[in-house]
DNA sequence: GTAGGTGCAAACCTTTTGCTAACAG
DNA sequence: CTGTTAGCAAAAGGTTTGCACCTAC
């Protein structure tokens, strides 16, 4: 651990995680002083990512995001269309549950499931609310 | 519709919609001696997705894949972590019987689900079978 | 002194854009 | 003649790489 990887860490810890992408977390760092080079940010968030402290993610766009991963809860996605927001669908909301006979019938067909990647798109609570004036 | 639009639109019915991208339907024209150039071959795959003959996908690599849109069903994604294959989970193996009560709960939470996007990663049933032995 | 980490710039790959020429109605 | 489309090459993003330099044990 060096001092610039502390410091790629520490932005997601200080910004809640919020699906940064590299460009982002490098511009972060620029702003508040912070000097680091470009090649040095994806360097170290592919090391992140391989050490298992950050999940690479995609949400339709050209870029790789990032999240911390949190140990105890697998959790999904869902993208707001309008305001562009990124929920995390955990507790009452994760679909674990209800997924889990069906990735019981996956198993007995010979699928061996090692990762689940689910997003929903629409309207957030909020969006909708507006929507509805 | 002109000549390289048809090509095309051809490229996936013949390739039976193996999840291209551009760049791989510009190599397969170019490759059958059918000139396009790259820069019509990704302004006619947009205007397929906006007219809905194609949809668009990801896979978690930097490359933006597309399918056959299918009027009558709707599927989730399977990739083999160990051949690299796409496979399309459909009938029997929809994941959408599933989620319908979930589904539920999530607009009775005020979300508007437009879209969901399930994929999982792992084993397929082949490379189960090679593994074992 | 050796291994590993950094910074810079250049390279890279996929995708988009600007512009001119060709074409169709 | 007018609007749309194609081709080319250049530009634009995001990401990766080569290499020289620096640092820590």
């Amino acid at each position: 651990m060096t001092p610039q990887r502390e410091q790629v860490l520490k932005v997601f810890i200080e910004t809640n995680s919020e699906h940064l992408g590299a460009e982002e977390v490098y511009r972060y760092l620029i702003s508040r002083k912070l000097n680091v080079s470009k090649a040095t940010v994806y360097r170290t968030i592919d090391l992140l990512v391989e050490l298992g402290f950050l999940r690479r993610l995609q949400f339709d766009e050209g870029v790789f995001r990032y999240e911390l991963v949190d140990k105890e809860e697998k959790h999904s996605h869902f993208i707001c269309t309008s305001c562009g927001k990124i929920y995390e669908l955990k507790g009452e909301l994760s679909p674990e549950n209800v997924m889990r006979e069906y990735l019981q019938l996956m198993s007995s067909k010979g699928y061996i499931i090692e990762e689940v990647d689910l997003k929903f798109r629409g309207l957030c609570p909020k969006c909708t609310k507006k929507k509805k004036k």
